[in-house]
DNA sequence: CAATATAGCACTGAAATGGTGCTATATGGC
DNA sequence: GCCATATAGCACCATTTCAGTGCTATATTG
């Protein structure tokens, strides 16, 4: 439906909750005393950032997460792509990754290349959105958040 | 899971295939003709959009759809309102919708307004694309066509 | 050794999605 | 008027995805 997954949700509390923390660990006991989330779930989650890279695990007691990466460098398509696959928002993509032949609109398929245009788009505001980016300043008070919703009503989208 | 749904696929297909056809009437069974897409199905679809007023019904024999409006004026962020609704990214939205209290996580949501600024700037995305913009410029001939596909290639998107 | 915490794997229930069945109604042509 | 065509409406089923849980194993600290 065009919407982020509980799963990538989960994920975004947790790292933006760690980057506040970088070089501590994180345990999802931790996490979860401080949000309300399903702890197996957002156990599941963190995995998950685990296998993909982009956080560093610490089993044993006093154990937890830690970044893998400074917030910089860690982006929203990173974790998306970790969470949820890298998405295709047409069927495209998956059907001609499958062996039966593909896509069989696509030798006709009118909408094909602007739809991946549009795809392109989205995937490349991912990948320029920094982990960092969704951090709101500690420093600044409520008048920065709106500061933030004004900057990106100015941004524009790409087109 | 972050992607359009075949509806919505289904949808803009039809669209397009309507851009190069104002002012006539375009059948299912003529779309079903021409694109091996369940006749239903589409059926369903374009019963949606009729109801957005983004396309007019003309029914009976020789009837069928037409846009509602210039292609121009017809923007992605309304196709995909008329067949998914209006995308909301996080839960947060819908459950502030609901009466019983909202997200639980709010209070303490770090990563709520950060999140909104991503949704916002999809959105704005969709909205800023016409179904104009979608459709290959008919001028072009073949070689406009395989430039689009190389393109998609180049960024690397599969096919 | 015990407590803590991640690793791995499988599983269930609910919701969204793709797709279909059936009937009613409107229009155009014979 | 009658028939073929085509949309309108509504309900329904099957598959997939997703949220969330159960259980066991392994690693680390004290």
């Amino acid at each position: 439906m065009l919407q982020f997954t509980k799963r990538t949700e989960y994920a975004l509390i947790a790292l933006v909750h760690m980057v506040d923390r970088e070089g501590e660990v994180t345990s999802v006991r931790e996490l979860c005393e401080r949000y309300p989330l399903p702890k197996r779930l957002l156990a599941e989650v963190l995995k998950d950032l685990s296998h993909a890279g982009l956080v560093v695990s610490h089993r044993g007691a006093q154990g937890g997460y830690s970044l893998a990466a400074p917030a910089e460098r860690l982006t929203l398509g990173a974790i998306i792509g970790a969470i949820e696959g890298v998405p295709t928002l047409t069927n495209c993509d998956a059907l001609a990754l499958s062996r039966d032949g593909g896509c069989e609109v696509h030798p006709v398929c009118p909408i094909r290349s602007p739809i991946e245009r549009v795809r392109e788009n989205i995937w490349r505001l991912f990948e320029a959105t920094s982990l960092r980016s969704l951090v709101p300043d500690p420093r600044a008070g409520r008048t920065e958040v709106i500061q933030r919703l004004r900057e990106s009503l100015a941004t524009g989208a790409p087109h």
